[in-house]
DNA sequence: TCTAACCGTAGTTGAGCTAA
DNA sequence: TTAGCTCAACTACGGTTAGA
């Protein structure tokens, strides 16, 4: 394994004086060395936005490293067999890369937090390295674009195939049975139990994302023209839409705010996914990490009451599970359109995922199905 | 019409800090 | 003491845009 010096990576418009492989100035943009190139590469594509920079500044280190100390070789050596060793590389990457030490000139950085998943996320890392080669061809810094004949592998998870983490039937009863035997002998036993259940018959009921669990308040609740109540949501993509609140919820609702000192259902800025602590009165709303403090420590519980099995697949579930099991659910009753508005999801191809479910449906009714 | 290139943001995680 | 906070740095996902 070769050792080289990584180029400099230096960003905006100081152009690195210095490469272990300078190829001269027979191109376009008048770079002599790797690092000039990258750096030239990075100020266009900077030039977009500061997020575009970020990624591009991440993918074109994380690939320079690979190729300098992996391969030994600079970017006009470089061959498609070159990038797909690559792409393999961080899909399965080796321990070292995933702790600070690798690059050179930056012994705090980590290159990788883990390995990169196939799919979306590698055909993004292509994205960059494509989009980087071939503004070297261009260029005429190399010779051609060893990335253009990457294939993407625009992998969409057929129908009923995603991993989904959410609740098998038997857990659910389990997670409910835990919620009814919350300990209540202290009285801080008592309100936090009072919460646990209050959040999550919110974050089941209205199928919630973390952010609109926690960034919710019952003045967001409005009647309906109906005798109804709805949550009125603004939710990921910046997307409005209105979700019912059943009676049952209504009443849980109505029950915790009493416990609370709050009248009524609506009308205030009572938090979804409240505090316990109040600051001078006023019962705040938990920050994204504070719910999923809470999170962990009602998933704990429930651990420390589970069979061997059960205890197993409650490890690292996170709070999102909550909206993929009530959806999961909510798709044995609806049908795929309405769900998607419940969900807001654009796309019902989103929605499909949660059909998931059903795998165990199918098999039971596919197991006759042969000649 | 297709797809490379690009973008916004949700979700995840860890470190370090604060205030009840 | 510790529940719960902010901040930062990431990955994953679901798109849109632009140009061939």
């Amino acid at each position: 394994m070769s050792h080289s010096v990584i180029p400099p990576i230096i960003l905006n418009t100081t152009l690195s004086p210095f490469s272990s492989r300078d190829h001269g100035h027979d191109n376009l943009m008048g770079a002599s060395s790797d690092g000039e190139a990258m750096t030239l590469f990075l100020n266009k594509s900077g030039a977009r936005s500061e997020e575009t920079l970020r990624r591009y500044e991440r993918e074109i280190t994380r690939l320079t490293a690979f190729l300098y100390l992996e391969l030994g070789i600079g970017y006009k050596d470089v061959r498609l067999k070159h990038l797909q060793a690559y792409l393999h590389f961080i899909q399965n990457l080796p321990q070292r890369w995933l702790m600070a030490g690798i690059l050179p000139g930056q012994p705090n950085r980590i290159m990788f937090r883990s390995s990169i998943k196939s799919g979306k996320s590698t055909d993004q890392v292509i994205d960059v390295i494509s989009s980087f080669f071939s503004f070297l061809e261009k260029n005429r810094y190399t010779l051609g674009n060893p990335a253009s004949s990457l294939v993407r592998s625009g992998e969409k998870v057929a129908r009923g195939n995603t991993i989904i983490r959410y609740f098998y039937d038997n857990e659910w009863q389990f997670i409910k049975e835990c919620l009814e035997k919350l300990p209540s002998a202290t009285p801080r036993e008592r309100v936090e139990s009072a919460r646990t259940r209050f959040v999550l018959s919110l974050s089941y009921g209205l199928a919630l994302r973390e952010s609109e669990l926690t960034g919710h308040t019952c003045s967001d609740i409005h009647p309906d023209n109906d005798d109804g109540y709805y949550l009125s949501i603004l939710g990921k993509g910046r997307k409005r839409r209105q979700v019912p609140i059943n009676a049952a919820l209504q009443r849980g609702i109505i029950d915790y705010r009493r416990i609370n000192g709050y009248s009524g259902l609506y009308g205030d800025s009572f938090p979804l996914a409240p505090k316990i602590r109040n600051a001078e009165g006023v019962i705040t709303a938990l920050s994204a990490r504070g719910l999923r403090y809470w999170w962990k420590s009602f998933i704990d519980y429930c651990q420390s009451k589970a069979t061997p099995a059960i205890k197993h697949r409650l490890q690292d579930l996170p709070f999102h599970t909550l909206r993929h099991t009530a959806l999961t659910h909510l798709a044995r009753k609806m049908d795929i359109e309405d769900l998607a508005i419940f969900a807001g999801h654009d796309s019902i191809n989103t929605t499909s995922q949660y059909y998931h479910a059903e795998a165990s449906r199918l098999k039971k009714m596919a197991a006759d199905h042969h000649i």
